[in-house]
DNA sequence: ACAGGGCTAACCCAAATGTGGTATGGTAAA
DNA sequence: TTTACCATACCACATTTGGGTTAGCCCTGT
């Protein structure tokens, strides 16, 4: 993330379909120290067009645009300037959506009836390489992921947290010592199992992580 | 969420097997308005047994917790009080505890290095039904959310984290290579130079970092 | 001119890792 | 009971990685 000078406005970028909220919003920016709305954009394409050229530091988008979703919106753009924060504005707390955008890139997720302040507020987070979200958001976020804990509990006795695999809880403790740095030897020793055995258990590990060594199955355990 | 009468300070329960920490937090907790400790646990087996005897508003929980980890010790409790809110406290932002906690049914996630403040101020978010979180952490779960999209093949610039050993320019292409997981011989290839100078290169910064392996090599580039 | 560092490259040898088998006992679901 | 994982374990072979050594070339500062 890069560093702004303090005493430089952030410059935002403002998408948004609604005349009298756009304008609200850009007078609300304006007005407030340390804020520049420096552009405005009713939809998508126009986005999608001077963005990338304007260099905003924090885009604010609606969700709900015409003809381009602004879900799609943040996935073109991401792919254009990919360290470039969007905050998205909803009225809805539809999980569906919060996900969507999530995975399109949005950085944060406001809900727009949220106060001039806490915008401000988010807009300075984001800025700073935060992710803010709104509490009911937040809430949505922390509920999806015990949902997915929910699912596979029944099954067999995995309680374990390898998100995108389903690995075991002993796949994960190999893979776990694995990426602090440890040898074959050290990890059996550490698990009271045999060598042979730590070789299997990676076996399986790199097949469903679709990896082909150590430095790769430690990147994807750190999440990188 | 139950309401809570206003005038009735927030009761936390804290599991914490440090005891200097676990002191100064209980006394930090009763000495601000509005709160209360009302006790205060080593371990996950005492957390078990008395939280859901004392009925607290709130649970503060370490996450590296002795004997049963932080995160069963959560999906166990949430078996057992369904509605109590819990909110973990770890020194680390190590993506795999954090989603574990998430999915063992943690509801807020704090680093400890949060300010008293801030503490403060997440405790009474989450009793009012928040799931707060520190910046870095919600970044943490954004990115998870947006690692599901992605498919990035850059070789772009410095994430550069190795501040306190002097390697070379070239020496930290070659390490930023390893730690994208490449062989030796593809190093050599997108760097055009042979395997063996390759090789030469990460002697040079095995010595320099003090490391015998390439993960540990991976991991001290990677600041973990 | 010389010394020192950085970048390049090669040789050898040993250790660690990756991948293909196969197999046994346990436990849990169908 | 049969099926299906899971955890355990061993063998064999190929590849990758780690470490010691030497050495030429090009800079820069002395």
């Amino acid at each position: 993330m890069i560093k702004r000078k303090v005493n430089k406005a952030i410059q935002v970028a403002l998408v948004e379909d609604d005349p009298n909220l756009r304008a609200n919003l850009s007078a609300m920016l304006n007005s407030s120290a340390g804020f520049q709305c420096q552009a405005t954009y009713p939809d998508g394409k126009a986005a999608l067009r001077g963005i990338p050229a304007n260099r905003p530091d924090v885009v604010l988008m609606d969700i709900n645009l015409p003809g381009m979703l602004g879900t799609e919106c943040v996935r073109q753009l991401k792919d254009l300037t990919p360290n470039l924060p969007v905050l998205m504005l909803t009225v809805y707390e539809d999980s569906e959506q919060i996900f969507k955008s999530l995975m399109s890139g949005a950085t944060g997720y406001l809900l727009k009836r949220t106060s001039k302040d806490k915008l401000l507020e988010a807009i300075r987070e984001v800025d700073a390489g935060g992710a803010p979200m709104s509490r009911q958001i937040a809430r949505r976020v922390v509920q999806f992921f015990q949902k997915v804990n929910e699912l596979p509990a029944e099954n067999n006795n995995n309680n374990n947290a390898s998100v995108v695999v389903n690995l075991t809880d002993r796949e994960n403790e190999v893979l776990a010592a694995l990426a602090k740095g440890y040898a074959y030897k050290e990890i059996a020793d550490q698990l009271k199992i045999s060598f042979e055995t730590v070789r299997t258990h990676l076996r399986t590990i790199y097949e469903k992580l679709h990896v082909h060594s150590r430095t790769e199955a430690v990147l994807k355990y750190l999440g990188r």
